[in-house]
DNA sequence: CAATAGTCTATTAATCCGATAGAGTTTATA
DNA sequence: TATAAACTCTATCGGATTAATAGACTATTG
């Protein structure tokens, strides 16, 4: 499951996305029109900063903007800055490895081939898809949900 | 990811295939030859007995048992039992749907239809990966990691 | 009846999550 | 240059969850 930082961060990146090149945009803003916690989104928007995802203006007329192109922005970045792991076992991560403790041969460990199977799947979506794919998803209703 | 507890549980029923048909087995057999807690497995495999995988069998000569097939305990099943959602938001989870709070239109948000693929992805492995399935890859050591 | 082995309740420490408070710093502009 | 706007930083918080442990209890078998 992904966190409430998480989807706070994609929903953010998202209306910066739709204010692309409009110069900066106001905390407040995006909190209210996204109904997320202003001071925690505070501490997401200085994160995706501080990863060089977004610029941000400080002082009157200032706010965030998006330094990246909303296409080059995959979600798999964002997930992993904000979220952490995407694989469902350290010891298949391929940015947060961890060996498995309890294994005393992961190469024989079932449970992790199966996890990397997972991983790979989950990946190949979340590697090819960009906030610029999620806006445009929000602009194209899903047909059928379920 | 997937916690301890819900990665005990794979190993343990993937031991208990393994003495399929083969009388109970002593919860400290499991625990030690898998490095888990003791008491933390205890609670793990009452909690696998309440959900009808596992029979037990109090006093001396006791232990526990597998009650379904190896083939038939399906890892969504133990996942969702131990860990929850397997879906990446509750708002798109078909076992524990919760409604978005902040989204003011569940078919509009693109978050939402982005992690209907992932799940669809997911379970599309784990609906049709079973405990004997992880048996036999440890079997089969896996050619090639990452 | 004594030893074995699962059952139940409860408590714990540690960690993480989501959220908030408040002081500090930078900047535009009147 | 003073002021208000707005981001920055530190810090703290309650609550939930996770992982693990302790100990008393109950059932079974030889």
């Amino acid at each position: 499951m992904l966190s409430k930082k998480s989807k706070y961060s994609i929903k953010a990146l998202v209306y910066l996305a739709r204010e692309y090149d409009k110069g900066p945009v106001l905390i407040s803003h995006i909190s209210e029109s996204e109904h997320i916690p202003k001071k925690f989104l505070e501490a997401i928007l200085l994160e995706l900063k501080n990863a060089g995802i977004l610029g941000s203006k400080k002082g009157f007329g200032g706010g965030y903007y998006l330094i990246k192109k909303p296409e080059d922005v995959k979600l798999t970045q964002v997930i992993r800055l904000t979220n952490g792991p995407i694989a469902l076992l350290p010891c298949v991560s391929l940015n947060f490895y961890q060996r498995c403790e309890e294994c005393v041969d992961e190469k024989t460990c079932g449970i992790s081939q199966v996890a990397m199977q997972v991983r790979d799947a989950t990946l190949a979506i979340l590697e090819n898809t960009s906030i610029s794919d999620v806006l445009k998803k929000e602009q194209t209703p899903a047909k059928n949900r379920k």
